[in-house]
RNA sequence: GCGGCUGUGGUGAAGUUGGUUAACACACUGGAUUGUGGCUCCAGCAUUCGAGAGUUCGAGUCUCUUCAGCCGCCCCA
């Protein structure tokens, strides 16, 4: 009988949680430059909050962690937008908060999927909501500031897919016109394109099964179906993105998962062969009618998620290493039944604001030196009964091996003054 | 949800056509050296081969079931 984590599940252990200190640090900086503020929203929510009428998306229909209690229905998150724009307009911050709201996140999402490298059923992602302007401008500072966090762990073979899915208009006008155009070719479709043909006809275009089917190739292009003021708004997006020297590929094939985007969609794909078929770094894109769907006043946002499992993978390919575990200031050895005096000694040097470990095991004095090595401790004291009785201590520089014995009561003072 | 590969100690692993004692290395613990470490030498360290059942005189080696990881599909972060 043995117990293990459950399955798509992990642990972090002691010697991992260095790097995803050092991501969560990185992500806190980023977004403090571009003065996004942290928002933190329940692990659940009403099932209502992800299951939204209409939705066809894989995520939604046939990934949820749902249970009933009593008789209400919760959902593990499956994403992070969802809750943050319910959470924006529960506590009306359209009212209150400067416009546009920048919110960040960074927390476990849970969906039920089958495991893989870089796919997990519980798994970290660090995303942003910029609610309330609507502007081209935003949408590539958003795109900005996901490539910075990218860049600043180190990764650097990526590929930006950028798309326009247009306003409600284009989008309706679209959506009918692949409607008329698929319903006479249904017979050559994949079960799942055949659904989505009534609800979301969109998907067909960047389905992987039937992506080498004629039909599919010579689809309707969106492009086409564009009006006017969506055309402009994604050259805006573009030219941002040129401004700012930020590479990337238009991709009319880019739809995406979820159904509440308009407008501008991005990818960013590793191309990294470490990142195998789980590529997609981040995601997202803008929505216009999230923050109205919730209850709030018709407001657009735009934001996108990263997975930080997939981040840690990729930097430790492309060579990141996390700072290591620089060793404790201070070791203290004791020598025969000394140990409350050895752990007084050690409680004296933390309150001075050194790191300290104490041996509280009466081992040989050979393997505690040997412990002090693992610790890579700078300097060693050493005390037995003779020290005790005397008031005194044995400090040993690791560095230069050199020791010396010190009054106790003078022990802070000279490692103040050795300034380690 | 579909298809495939893999699973031996703390770790890396060797294990011949099923044949009785699960190699070797690293790590770890102790000793040589009972008050000074990273070297050396010695000793200890898997009643057991992911788990469960079966075939057999005998199973780490064969069969079935199950769990998990990985790869591809799908999905997406």
């Amino acid at each position: 009988m043995s117990y293990q984590t459950p399955r798509g599940t992990y642990d972090i252990l002691p010697d991992e949680s260095g790097k995803w200190q050092e991501l969560e640090q990185i992500i806190r900086d980023q977004c403090r430059l571009y003065r996004y503020k942290e928002i933190r929203t329940p692990y659940f929510e009403d099932t209502s909050v992800f299951a939204r009428k209409n939705d066809s998306s894989d995520m939604v229909n046939k990934e949820m962690y749902t249970f009933t209690m009593g008789t209400d229905s919760y959902t593990l998150r499956p994403e992070g937008t969802a809750g943050v724009i319910r959470a924006f307009d529960q506590h009306k911050l359209y009212g209150s908060m400067e416009m546009p709201a920048r919110f960040y996140y960074m927390g476990a999402m849970f969906r039920h999927e089958r495991p893989q490298k870089g796919r997990q059923r519980q798994f970290t992602q660090f995303g942003v909501e910029n609610i309330g302007v609507k502007s081209p401008e935003i949408d590539a500072e958003t795109i900005a500031l996901g490539i910075d966090i990218v860049k600043a762990m180190g990764i650097s073979s990526i590929k930006v897919s950028i798309n326009t899915l247009g306003d409600d208009e284009s989008r309706q006008a679209y959506r009918d016109a692949l409607k008329a155009y698929f319903e006479p070719h249904i017979d050559t479709l994949c079960a799942d394109c055949r659904r989505r043909i009534v609800q979301n006809p969109l998907r067909i275009l960047d389905c992987k099964v039937d992506h080498d089917n004629p039909v599919v190739k010579d689809a309707p292009r969106l492009s086409d179906y564009l009006n006017e003021e969506s055309k402009a708004y994604f050259e805006r997006v573009l030219a941002a993105l040129d401004a700012m020297g930020i590479a990337y590929e238009v991709d009319d094939r880019l739809v995406r998962g979820l159904d509440y985007y308009t407008h501008t969609v991005f990818e960013v794909i590793s191309t990294h062969p470490e990142s195998g078929s789980q590529a997609t770094i981040f995601g997202g894109g803008r929505y216009d009618h999230l923050v109205d769907y919730f209850g709030g006043p018709q407001m657009s946002g735009i934001g996108f998620a990263i997975g930080m499992e997939r981040l840690l993978i990729l930097a430790g390919a492309e060579g990141h290493r996390a700072p290591e575990d620089d060793g404790t200031d201070v070791y203290v050895i004791g020598l025969g039944d000394v140990s409350a005096e050895v752990l007084k000694t050690a409680e004296e040097i933390r309150h001075a604001g050194f790191t300290a470990e104490a041996n509280l095991m009466q081992r040989s004095l050979k393997s505690q030196f040997k412990s002090a090595d693992r610790s890579r401790a700078s300097y060693i004291v050493i005390m037995g009964e003779d020290e005790i009785r005397n008031g005194t201590v044995n400090v040993k520089n690791t560095k230069t091996k050199s020791q010396e014995t010190i009054a106790r009561n003078q022990l802070i003072d000279k490692l103040k003054e050795w300034n380690i």
